[in-house]
DNA sequence: TGGACACTTCTTTTT
DNA sequence: GAAGTGTCCA
C-alpha cells in the first residue's frame, strides 16, 4: 500500500490496526487527521465493505474532509461505494428516521435548535435564566432522569420547579413531535439499549467504528459507542486529553482518560509535531504540565528551533491593538499571506479592540465565527415559515412570523386568541372560528393569512421562493440590504436542494453550521474554540490577563487547555499579550498578567499567587454562619464585591460572597 | 399596536 | 457598551 509510506513508524502502526480497541492519542500537529483518514483507506484497500464502516465526528466539516481525503488515497481502486462518515447528530437522525417507530414515534419529526428550545422554555416559565434551564434540562436528560425522578430528588423550590419545567417542556416536545439535539443521541441510544436484536444489527452492520475528536465526547456518546461495538469491539478513537475545551457543553474529559479501561484498548501516542517550533512547543508542554488531570504526552517538535515567543505589555487594549496592527501591517508589507495571520482571545467582548486597531490601520480582516447565518433573525424568521408549512400546529413559529412582515397583528390580539384558543393550535382555532374576540380587520387578515399557509404547503421547495417573496414580499420588506441579501442567499439553498421535501430540508439545516463554511482568505480574529483545528504561521493571543484567561471562576485545568490549543496553533511566529488596564462592560479595570504566561516558562522568576477557584456559580449550594445552608440563584458583581442572592430554604436574601462558603 | 425608555446582564458554543 | 427584556404611554 503505496499510500502507508507517507506515515511514521507509530501513524503506520496505528493506521494499519485492525481488530480490537485503538485509542490514537494524538498530541496538537500530529498528523491526526491524515492518520486514521489512511487506517480508513487501509480497511477499504483490503476488501472490507465500505457499508461496513462508520466513521463519527462532531462537525459535518469533519466529515467530509476526511471521506474525501480517505477517498483520494484510494484513486484508481475499485471501491462500491463511499463509506459512512457522519456527525454523531446526523447519525442520530438518519438511525431515529428508521427506528423511531419504535418508541411510538412518527418520523416526521422536526428537529429544533437550542434558540427554539429556549423559547419553547420561556413560554412555559419566566422566572429563571432560559440558558440556566435548558442546561439543566440537558443534563437531566442526559442522565436519563424523568421528570418526576428530578422533582423527588429536588432539595428546595427552585428544582421542585425545574423538575416541572422540565415535564412541561417534554410534553410540548411530544405533542409537537420535535426532536431537540439531546434527543437525536438520547432517543437513538434509547431504542438500541431497548431492542437488543437491533443492536445486534446494528453492530454487525458496522464493524468498523471510528471516533475522531473523541476527547469531546460526553457520556450518551459513550454509552451509544458502546452499544455500536457490543459484537466486535473493534472502535478506534482519535484525540487529545489536552485539546478538551468543549467542557461547558458537556463533553466529558474522563471518557478519553478512561478509553483504555472502558474498551480494553491498546493506546497508541502521536507525538511528533510537524507544525511548530522547539520554542512553540516548550511553551505548550511547560504549560500543560501544570494539568493533573492528564494522559501525559510530549510534543517533540519535527521543526525544529525557531524565533522565541514574543510577549507584549502594553497600558491598555487601545495601545495593544495599535502595536499588534503594525506588527501585522510589517508582515504584511514583507509579503505574509495575510491568511497566515490570525489574532486570538478567550471571550468574544476581545474581539473589538483589535478589531478597532486593525480597521484604523486599513487592514482588511474577517471576523470568523461572528453573527452567523442561521442565527439571523430574518432567516429564523424564514425556517419559522417553513416549520409552519410542514406543521401548522407550531404555535411557536406561527407567533414568530403572524406579524412579519408587518400586518397589524400585535401583542393584544395574540394575547386574546391565545386565551380562547384552549388547547388548540393558532391556525386551528383561526380555522374554525368566527374570531369575534377581535377585530373585523384582523380577523380578517388571520383568516387570509391561514388560507395563504394552506396553499404555500402545498408547493414543492424549489416553488416556494418565488411565491414567498410575492406574497409576503420578505425579501423587499428590509430596507437592510443585507438582510435582504440573506434572505435571497436562503431562497438559493431551497432551489439547490429542491430533491428534498421540506421537512427534509429543515432537518438537514438544523444540523448544518456555519462551522462548515470557514474559508482563510484574510486576517483571521476569532476565539480560542474557534480556532481549534486551525493553524497559522503567525499567531497573536490577546488578553492574556487574570480574570480574563483564565477566566474568573472557570475550571481552571480546561482554561490551561484552552492555552494548550492557543499556543498550539501557531507554526512559527508567537505573540502573547497582556495589558494593564482594559475596558469592559463599560468600565474600567486594572488586571494582572496572566499565570499561565509564568506556568508556560515565558516570564521567569515570577508565580502568580491565586488559589485555585472554589468558584461560587449559580445553582452552587453555600453555607452561612447564621442563615445555614442555600443555592445560589444569582450573582451580582459590584466593583471589586460579589453579592450573592441566596434561596436560604424559601427566604431568598442578597449576601456578599465573602460571608458564605462553598459547601 | 408599537415606539420609547429603563433596567439587567455580560464565557467559550462542533450539533 | 450593547443587546435583550420589561414596562409604560400616545
Amino acid at each position: 500500500m503505496k499510500f502507508l509510506d507517507e506515515l511514521n513508524d507509530v501513524q503506520k502502526e496505528a493506521a494499519t490496526h485492525i481488530d480490537g480497541a485503538l485509542l490514537i492519542l494524538a498530541g496538537a500537529g500530529s498528523g491526526k487527521t491524515k492518520t486514521i483518514t489512511t487506517r480508513l483507506a487501509y480497511l477499504l484497500s483490503l476488501g472490507i465493505d465500505p457499508a461496513n464502516t462508520l466513521t463519527l465526528t462532531f462537525t459535518n466539516k469533519a466529515a467530509n474532509e476526511m471521506r474525501e481525503r480517505a477517498l483520494s488515497l484510494l484513486e484508481g481502486q475499485n471501491i462500491p461505494h463511499p463509506p459512512l462518515l457522519s456527525t454523531f447528530h446526523k447519525f442520530g437522525l438518519m438511525f431515529l428516521k428508521l427506528y423511531i417507530h419504535l418508541i411510538n414515534r412518527d418520523n416526521n419529526f422536526v428537529i429544533i435548535d437550542s434558540d427554539d428550545q429556549r423559547k419553547i422554555i420561556k413560554q412555559i416559565s419566566s422566572d429563571l435564566p432560559p440558558n440556566f434551564i435548558s442546561k439543566e434540562i440537558s443534563k437531566y436528560k442526559n442522565s436519563f432522569l424523568t421528570p418526576d425522578e428530578v422533582y423527588a430528588l429536588a432539595t428546595d423550590s427552585v428544582y421542585k420547579n425545574l423538575a416541572h419545567i422540565y415535564e412541561k417542556y417534554q410534553n410540548y416536545l411530544l405533542e409537537n413531535n420535535l426532536v431537540d439535539f439531546d434527543d437525536l443521541l438520547l432517543l437513538t441510544y434509547k431504542i438500541l439499549n431497548e431492542n437488543d436484536d437491533l443492536a445486534d444489527e446494528i453492530s454487525d452492520k458496522y464493524q468498523y467504528i471510528m471516533v475522531d475528536e473523541y476527547q469531546d465526547t460526553n457520556e450518551i456518546q459513550l454509552l451509544l459507542l458502546k452499544r455500536l461495538c457490543k459484537n466486535h469491539n473493534n472502535i478506534c478513537v482519535v484525540g487529545d486529553d489536552d485539546q478538551s475545551i468543549y467542557g461547558f457543553r458537556g463533553a466529558n474529559h474522563k471518557n478519553i482518560l478512561d478509553f483504555e479501561k472502558d474498551f480494553n484498548a491498546k493506546v497508541i501516542k502521536l507525538e511528533i509535531n510537524y507544525r511548530s517550533t522547539n520554542q512553540i512547543l516548550n511553551a505548550a508542554n511547560n504549560l500543560i504540565s501544570f494539568n493533573k488531570n492528564r494522559y501525559g504526552k510530549k510534543l517533540i517538535s519535527a521543526r525544529g528551533d525557531g524565533k522565541d515567543i514574543e510577549i507584549l505589555r502594553n497600558y491598555n487594549e487601545i495601545a495593544e491593538a495599535e502595536m499588534i496592527a503594525k506588527k501585522i501591517r510589517d508582515l504584511i508589507n514583507q509579503g505574509v499571506d495575510p491568511k497566515e495571520i490570525a489574532v486570538l482571545y478567550r471571550i468574544n467582548a476581545l474581539s473589538r479592540s483589535i478589531e478597532d486597531g486593525l480597521r484604523n490601520y486599513g487592514i482588511p480582516y474577517k471576523l470568523v465565527g461572528g453573527m452567523k447565518f442561521y442565527e439571523r433573525e430574518e432567516i429564523k424568521d424564514l425556517i419559522s415559515y417553513l416549520r409552519l408549512l410542514v406543521n401548522p400546529h407550531d404555535d411557536y413559529s406561527f407567533k414568530r412570523v403572524v406579524n412579519k412582515p408587518r400586518r397589524g397583528i400585535g401583542k393584544a390580539t395574540i394575547a386574546k386568541i391565545e386565551e380562547a384558543k384552549g388547547d388548540k393550535s393558532f391556525i386551528e382555532y383561526i380555522k374554525e372560528n368566527d374570531l369575534s374576540i377581535i377585530s373585523k380587520k384582523a380577523a380578517k387578515t388571520l383568516k387570509d393569512f391561514v388560507n395563504t399557509l394552506e396553499l404555500l404547503s402545498k408547493m414543492s421547495l424549489d416553488e416556494l421562493p418565488e411565491n414567498l417573496e410575492e406574497i409576503f414580499e420578505l425579501s423587499k420588506s428590509y430596507k437592510d440590504e443585507d438582510k435582504a441579501r440573506n434572505i435571497e442567499e436562503f431562497y438559493g439553498m431551497m432551489r439547490e436542494r429542491s430533491d428534498l421535501n421540506i421537512r427534509e430540508f429543515l432537518n438537514e439545516l438544523s444540523l448544518e453550521t456555519d462551522q462548515d463554511k470557514i474559508t482563510m482568505d484574510m486576517i483571521n480574529v476569532m476565539t480560542i474554540h474557534a480556532s481549534k483545528g486551525l493553524e497559522f504561521d503567525h499567531l497573536f493571543v490577546i488578553g492574556m490577563e487574570e480574570g480574563f484567561f483564565p477566566l474568573n471562576d472557570a475550571d481552571i485545568e480546561e482554561e490551561r487547555r484552552l492555552a494548550y490549543v492557543a499556543i498550539t496553533r501557531a507554526r512559527k511566529d508567537l505573540t502573547l499579550s497582556y495589558v494593564e488596564s482594559r475596558y469592559i462592560h463599560g468600565k474600567r479595570s486594572p488586571v494582572n498578567k496572566s499565570r499561565f504566561l509564568t506556568e508556560a516558562g515565558l516570564i521567569k522568576g515570577e508565580r502568580v499567587e491565586l488559589k485555585e477557584s472554589s468558584a461560587i456559580k449559580t445553582g452552587s449550594l453555600v453555607k452561612h454562619k447564621v442563615f445555614g445552608t442555600g443555592r445560589v440563584l444569582g450573582i451580582n458583581k459590584a466593583g471589586n464585591k460579589t453579592k450573592l442572592k441566596i434561596d436560604f430554604g424559601g427566604s431568598v436574601r442578597e449576601i456578599l460572597s465573602d460571608f458564605v462558603e462553598k459547601v
